[in-house]
DNA sequence: GAGCACTATTGGCGATGTGTCAACAAGGGT
DNA sequence: ACCCTTGTTGACACATCGCCAATAGTGCTC
């Protein structure tokens, strides 16, 4: 028996790409740490060295699947409000078909949502987002608490809406587009003005 | 040692609340079949008599959490689509801040969305909430696949911004329910014609 | 009321998974 | 070539779960 000595980052990177990869596939209470070790080729023990324990690897694995999708949403193109909606939605739908596996996981959380550490993860992720919904109509300044709120809430409604295309398919692409763009400027114009 | 021997089914109803309890207050991985016959008074093995394995109990408890709120929908108020919006959403905030503890956990999923099985329970729960939907606008005879789809996808939202009330505080309960109703209007006269 | 049969209930066995930690060895510095 | 840092291992202790043969309530028969 052979055995190589790699740099912690390396090693920790290699352990990361691989319980990405399983937690990907399986739910959460599916995947044994035994598992990784072994299909990274490392003893069971250096898991927990690394990481901590299950849970912990699980959340570093949760923090990256939601991160990717996080590439710049920066170029905001301007014009009418119609308009925004339309290419935040179209943006929004871009990532997330691209990434879909683990993107899907990530939001499905894998067999551990409701979860109180787990849950902060995905809702940080969340607040994200929303902000950067804010952002992309033009009301990004200062948002009130309940505004963000609302956010959140339209977000929830994004989320929901992509499981139900990319897993179920029963809705089409253009259809879901549709339906998030226009209760977009619905919340913008009819509901966002009372966060007071 | 003196045993009781109980009816089966007395039995069993026993340790479903008891499960229902402590799967209400403390996510699945908390909660082990020990504490659930622990506070039963029962030995761990009469919980796998009844009801086979943990998952299956924890599926009898989201089941029963979520077939509660399925109350009588049946009073179909009439008028126009506003005033139906209106009341469906007042009777939706009502039963779920009713039992809004059992409700959080089981749509919180307490710990196991993700997972098929309990996936599938929360979806057949969303797919009668969302016939109901339908029904109430007046879109109820035969729904398409697609309509069925969207009606799901708001059903989504309701569920999303009801955790997002009850969990974090942000919201008031008129904001909750402005947004709910604004949005179904949107819905039904502006996304639900192009299910086709 | 004593014996009996039915079955609800128990307790323990084996398997699996997890966290920890002292011991081991790989690989660079001297 | 030796040593010393530290990445890495293997095993121990503990918890939980599914299973099943053994046990003992409880109503029924005579």
């Amino acid at each position: 028996m052979r055995r190589r000595r790699l740099e912690p980052d390396a090693r920790r990177e290699q352990i990361l790409s691989v319980a990405i990869r399983l937690f990907g596939s399986k739910p959460y209470a599916d995947v044994s740490t035994t598992d990784v070790a072994r299909e990274a080729g490392v003893a069971r023990g250096l898991v927990n060295h690394y990481f901590g324990t299950k849970k912990d690897l699980y959340l570093e694995v949760v923090r990256v699947m939601l991160t990717v999708p996080e590439t710049a949403l920066e170029l905001l193109p301007g014009g009418e409000l119609p308009e925004r909606a339309d290419s935040i939605v179209s943006w929004f739908l871009d990532v997330v078909s691209r990434h879909s596996t683990s993107w899907l996981a990530a939001t499905g959380a894998g067999g551990m949502a409701g979860d109180a550490d787990v849950d902060d993860v995905i809702a940080e992720a969340v607040d994200v987002a929303a902000d950067g919904v804010l952002r992309a109509v033009g009301m990004g300044q200062e948002p009130t608490a309940a505004l963000r709120g609302m956010a959140r809430s339209y977000v929830g409604l994004a989320i929901y809406t992509a499981q139900e295309w990319l897993q179920r398919g029963v809705l089409t692409r253009d259809q879901v587009h549709l339906l998030l763009a226009t209760n977009l400027v619905t919340m913008v114009e009819r509901v966002f003005p009372h966060a007071r």
